[in-house]
Formats: structure tokens, sequence, C-alpha cells
DNA sequence: AGCTGTGGTCCGTCGTCAGAT
DNA sequence: GATCTGACGACGGACCACAGC
């Protein structure tokens, strides 16, 4: 028997009850497409509080009870076919939307990963977020975000310690330390699950990542196989694991062909800094025909410095980067770089937070992701002597 | 607000778990070992859940009344300086976090604030949403983040439902749709409070933005100073709000001088739509001495259009953007730009969004800060004819 | 009067458990 | 025996009224 139904949110005591018709401005007669008006719940807008649609209006509009609503919502498989969809009629009727914070309270989740990222302007973290953010939402999840402005363990441990402040069900780090300061980690987040991105492989750990020693390697390849011998190394800043990697990568394959960089440079990611020291090295008498940089940006800051000397890029010296940027393709020259797949990696460590989050208790494999070589115009053979 | 950033970091606070010695059998003799009888408040017994820390604990550890406790946390004026300390202490000592769901649940505000980006390539809604989340964090608000991927009213529908269904404080809408657009923002967002960021200042809503037309003007200015008379535009998508503000100033300025655009083309805001229109206008056998791009992407695309052609920037044609990007220093030529101040932009928006949220009713003016122009080397003046 | 404790309700949802059909 | 109902107690905290020292 329908209890009682009839306004279900009737409550609000003064208010304007239905009078708002005539109001001069807005209105907007034709209501959607939607022709069963049936219970507008139509906010008031002059009352102070929002009142929510709860899951007893639900209840009461489907004729059922809470509990029965809260278990389609939940898909319990014990509510009868015909039952669910009055009861999602419902709700869609209503235009019922769950209280988050009442769901976290009294379940166990919250359905909200936080991700914690260092490196705004670098353009891989970015494209991460926004790729972990919309498989997130396909999910159902919701992300909280945290841009951690120094990244040592402390401010790792702020941005986390602020993370699990908010109730996050799980959390992505997309801070690229080493693994003897990854470890300490594992102190800090406790135990909430976690995934780390574009970090050393750990056993014990869940690490999505891209190979970026591969990387290093398919970079110095292409170099040495257009004949250069005289090669300098533009590395990054030492402690993200994607500088070394990349870096040892590179050494690697040199070594393989009984080469050695001439000459290695350290920046920090940042077209200046590759500007920068490229600059004082080229001042000091550096003699090299080709330069791996660790990132497009530190190679376009290369260029610069290289072109600023009179030379011609490649005809003189080659560059290569690591990323693609949107704009390395029209860079001048069009810069020679191996690509990382930023989305995918952002896709796939939220798709392992989720099997952490909902299947507790696993040990998922670290998955790896290769980059692939883009040439373009930067690079090409080395001047004859 | 009080400070629970907790130094504590003493080994596994908060009452572990008894750690059932050996046997797990008999013994046990139920005598209640609890020193601080207190409350007890029936824990599960069997321990499948982690179980919280909670005011409850704070305040037996402070001796004083969970009620106290929720006056600090609360910042409640009747509180004696000795009490209040005596509780933060004890805060830290159990390492104790409000529970964000039962605050959001028992009050009104969740201190959560929803941020809506639309372009994740492109170098400013990145910058404002991190020093939006910097300042958020500063206020003890989290932000909950939703990329927009495709910039229409639907689009943006849906992600405030997104932010919505998270029961958001309020939003910040990086999402620079024009004036019309943005008009149906009202009916979405109903009663949340919302500030656009760079959008078109409109009455009756919080703007922040930059003034685009201004920017417009002075780049025009740049350019038409310098003595160049066949002037090309690129602009940006019509969609958006900053690509017909700029352009606009741009026009409005050229005008003034009695001078035209001898070509309008238009881009998406990436390197390459700007380096194929380009190609495309010169492939046509335009002719024009300078090129006013509406970012510095495209600015990028036309310059590398330009160079193949066997032109030299700035010396046959000049080239200015907007942004200034990190690396617009060090492209080749290094190029002059319309400099945007992207964090503090989202560092007012958010102000201006907390504003609105703890002070309703209230009417702020939008506001609008002021680009300024980086005169550098891809600009210079026009070639002797 | 200035501070603190008691006792209570409420927020919206999830679980459980005994019954009803 | 499937499918539901109704009642009640968590969950952790906000906020209010009132009383007490």
């Amino acid at each position: 028997m329908p209890n009682l139904n009839s306004a279900a949110t009737g409550t609000i005591p003064s208010a304007t009850a239905t009078d708002t018709d005539t109001t001069p401005s807005s209105n907007n007669g034709a209501s959607d497409k939607d022709p069963s008006p049936a219970k507008e719940p139509l906010r008031a807008k002059v009352g102070l509080r929002p009142k929510a649609t709860t899951i007893l209006d639900v209840a009461a509009r489907a004729s059922v009870s809470h509990q029965t609503v809260s278990r389609v919502l939940n898909d319990h498989p014990a509510v009868a076919p015909a039952t669910r969809s009055r009861v999602l009629a419902a709700m869609r009727d209503l235009d019922y939307r769950p209280n988050a914070a009442a769901r976290h309270l009294a379940g166990r989740r919250g359905h909200t990963v936080g991700v914690l990222v260092y490196g705004v302007s670098y353009f891989g973290p970015t494209q991460m977020l926004a790729s972990v953010e919309q498989a997130a939402r396909a999910r159902g999840y919701s992300v909280t975000v945290i841009f951690v402005h120094n990244l040592t363990v402390q401010g790792i441990e702020e941005g986390v310690r602020a993370l699990r402040a908010g109730r996050v069900d799980g959390i992505i780090m997309i801070t690229p330390l080493h693994q003897v300061e990854a470890s300490r980690h594992h102190e800090i987040l406790d135990d909430v699950p976690y995934v780390l991105v574009d970090a050393e492989p750990m056993p014990d750990r869940a690490v999505v990542a891209i190979d970026q020693f591969a990387g290093g390697r398919a970079a110095a390849q292409h170099i040495a196989l257009l004949g250069h011998r005289r090669i300098a190394v533009l590395r990054g800043p030492d402690e993200w694991y994607d500088a070394t990697s990349r870096y040892q990568g590179t050494i690697s394959l040199l070594a393989q062909r009984r080469l050695l960089p001439v000459l290695t440079l350290s920046g920090d990611w940042t077209a200046a800094s590759g500007y920068q020291v490229t600059c004082d090295a080229l001042a000091q008498g550096a003699a090299f025909t080709a330069l791996i940089a660790a990132n497009d940006q530190m190679a376009v800051g290369a260029m610069r410095a290289i072109q600023e000397t009179g030379k011609v890029v490649p005809t003189d010296v080659s560059v290569i980067g690591f990323d693609d940027l949107p704009e390395s393709a029209y860079f001048n020259p069009p810069l020679t770089t191996v690509r990382q797949d930023f989305r995918a990696l952002g896709a796939a460590s939220l798709e392992r937070l989720i099997d952490l989050i909902e299947t507790p208790q696993q040990n998922p494999p670290s998955s790896v992701l290769v980059p692939t070589l883009m040439v373009r115009s930067s690079t090409a053979a080395p001047p004859k002597e």
C-alpha cells in the first residue's frame, strides 16, 4: 500500500508554493522533451537549503520501501525486474542523485580516487591526469587532484595527507621519484591502495610505466645508425626515474656500439635549462654532431643554443628529444623524438587502481608500455669531416 | 580552522588492534582493560573494517566532551585557549583526521570545489587548474576535476552533472564559451555557486578574466608601430571567448590606424592548424609582412609554414602569438607574444568562488587581469620594398 | 558571564534481521 | 522459496538547547 506519497518534497515551511510562474525573466516554458511532468521537484530558490531528493522520495514515488531502492542502487540481485525498472523510472522522474557523502559514510567506499601530480608545466603529467579522469568517470569514480609543488618525500607526504583527509579510495601517484624514495611511499600510504605511474617497476608494488630504458635505447640507436660518433647527452633531473632510466638506456646502447657520450649535460626538463647548459657547453668549445635530449622542451632549448652559434640543425648537429609534444612536429626544424603514450598510461593506471580497490589482496603485475620513435627533420647523418 | 597537519609519524598510531598473541583461543578474560571507560562506541566485533579515530577518541584523550572538540574544529569562539590547545594536541597525538564524508553529510558543506576544464593540451587551462588547486588547498578545500572533451553545451552539462553528483560546494568553469552559450550555464548549474573563468564579463555572473581585448590591441599595436601594413590575422575557434575577444581587440586597434587585415585565417589553437592554414594561404599567393596569431602554438605552426617557403622570420615576415609558453622564448626565432598570467587568474577565480560559497547572496564584480606584451625576436620592421 | 558538559536530533545511505506476501 | 517490507542501528560529525560551575 502506498503510504504518504503526495508532495514528496512538500516540506519547506513558508517558501513560495507554486506561485513562481509569472516571474518576468528567465521562464523558459518548455521543459525539455519529457512530456510526463509527474512530480516536479522544483527547488525554491528563496529557501536556504537545497533539500535534496533522497532515497525515500524515490521509494515513495515508486511505491516501494527505501530498502528496495537501496538494493537497486547497489545492484543487489534480489529485486524483481519489474520493480527495478519502476524504481529506476522514479529516480529519473525525480532527478534523483545519490548523496555521495552519505554513501561514503555509510558504506565503505566513496567512489573517489586521488591523483597526486607533479609537474604541471610538463606535458606528460597533464595528459595522464586527464586520461585518468576520463577513465575514472567511465567507471563511476570521481577524481580529486593534488598538485605537488616540490618533488621531495616531504612534499609528497603532504599531498598524500591531504588526499587521505578527503578519504579517497585509492591514490594514483604521478610523482616519478626513484625507488629509494618511492619505498617510503609505503609508510605514508599505509593501507590505501595506490599505483605508481611511470616509476621504477618494483616487486610488491603496483606500477604502470613506460619503458624508458627502451626509449633511451631507441633514441641512441637512431643516432648511432645515422653514423654519429661524437654524441652529447642532455639528461633530466636525477631524482626522476624517467630521466635516469632514459639515460641508462642511451648509455647501454652506445656502449654496445663501443661508443661513449663525448659530453653529458643535465637540465631540469625546461627549455630554459636546455638552452643554458648547451650554451655553456658550446662556449667551452664542446664539439658534438648529435645531441640526445631527455625531453622535447630541453631539445628546443638546445636547438636554440646551437642555432645561435650559427650552426644548422640537423646539418651540423642532430637533435633528438623525448615525449612528442603536439608542437614538436612544427618546430624549426621539426623535432625527431621518442613518443610516449601518456593517455594510455593514465588509463592503464586507473584500471590497475580500480582493480586494487575492488579486488583487494591481489598483487597485479606491473605493466609496461613501449615508446615509439618519431623520425622527423632534426636528425640526419653527421657532416663529413 | 585548526591546523591538522601532524608531524607525528609515531610508529603506527591509533590503537593497534591489540595484536592477538599466539593462541587465539581461551584466555581473553573479558575483563575491561580500557583505561578510559568513557563511551566505547561498540565497534564491529568481527574486525573487518579499519576503524577510524573519531572525534570521541580525541575528546577522551583531551578529557573534554565531544562538543568541545567539535567547537575547536569549527573555530567556535567560546573555547578557552588552554582547552583548545589541549584538544589540538590530542588530535595530533592520535593522528586524527576529520572524516570528510561525515562532515559533509552533517554540515552543509563538503569543503570541495569542482573544476570543469576544457582543453588539456593547451597550456592555459592546465596552469589555471593547478593554481586553483593550490589556492584551494590553502583555504582548506579539495578539488574535484572534470575534463570536458567536447566544448558544447551538452558536454559541459554532462560535466556539471558529474560534479554535482559529487556534491561539490561550488564550481569553477574553465570552459571559455561565449555569452550565448554561457547563459545556459545558469540553468544547468541551478543553485550551485559558480565562477566563469576567462569568459565574457556579464552582469549578475561571477567572471574572472584576462582582458583579451586589450591583449589583442597590444599585439596589433606592436605590429603596427613596427610599420607593418600588410597584416594577416590568425584567429582561434569562434566558440571561444578568448579567440573572438582577441580578434576584436586586434581589429579595433588596426581600424584606429586605418588598417584592415589583408587576410584572416582561422585555426583550432593547435600548431597543426596554424601550419595548415598558413601553408594554404601562402600557396595561394597571400602576401603579408606580419601575422598575428591567437596563441603561441598556432604561431609556431605558422612560422614553420613561412619558413618552409624559404622566408625568414622576422626579416620577411613578423609573427606574434599569445600566451607565452615556457618554451616560447626558445623557439627559432624566440617568439614575441602577449603573456597571460594564468596562475593569477586561477587563484583569483578560486577566491571569488570561496566568497560566493561562504558569503552567499552577494554579487561580486567581475575582475579582470591585464596581459603584458613580451617582445622577442619574431617581430621586426617590415622588409623594404 | 565566560567556558564546558549533557543529551539530543539530523544528515542520507547501507546492513541486518525478522516477517509478510 | 523467491521477493519484498519495516524497523533499527551504524557511520562521524554538526549544531542546538540547556544546564552547571
